[in-house]
DNA sequence: CTATTATATCAATATATTTTGATATAGTTT
DNA sequence: AAACTATATCAAAATATATTGATATAATAG
């Protein structure tokens, strides 16, 4: 891994790491992720959960399906939202990378 | 580690997980991240190798400070900020129960 | 003590994000 | 098909954050 300099590359790969980072910093999100981690949910569960209401929590969902952090699939009417750890364990390594020493 | 529910620590923890995220959501912030990777700097030096304002750069290295996440240090008119790499084993132990399977 | 340098703070503005309210869509039930 | 349910989208308002410009502070040099 690179360190974000000048380079094209590294640009694109900043504003990445921004992206998500973005997507993980809101307190709604991140209940969102947790609950998920004790397994899938449809969108009315969440916003029950949350208590905020629904249309917010579809938007917060959106934010974090753009991100690959959730994925969604139709179930009939409902949409089952599921915890997807491969963007997470990106983002530790990146973390690992940040605090090696050279 | 526990999931964000309603107890009253766990909104602390949450919000203060919130604040760490946001410190490091930030394109100019990650790059000073990685400069200070490579080794102590003072303000002057991170301003040049960011190319903005000299009060921007302060205003985000209040921010990373806040968070813990740099310190700094007086030498002289200098002052120096150096990487500290505690906070972020912190965020990686979270990440890191995110995907714990139960 | 005055001038200079490095950094920080403050108020104002620009921009981005979250939240709200109204409405659309897609699947289901009757 | 009409009514209903679950979810998504859109525009507007509220709020938060980043940026700019001006100025303050603190250490040093002359």
């Amino acid at each position: 891994m690179k360190c974000f300099c000048k380079t094209n590359q590294s640009t694109k790969q900043l504003s990445d790491t921004v992206a998500f980072l973005k997507a993980v910093s809101d307190e709604n999100r991140l209940k969102i992720i947790c609950l998920l981690k004790s397994g899938d949910r449809c969108v009315c569960e969440i916003t029950d959960f949350l208590k905020l209401p629904q249309n917010l929590v579809s938007h917060h969902l959106k934010i974090l399906r753009e991100q690959q952090i959730v994925s969604a699939k139709k179930n009939g009417l409902q949409v089952i939202y599921s915890l997807n750890s491969g963007k997470i364990v990106g983002i530790i390594k990146f973390f690992n990378f940040l605090i090696l020493k050279k």
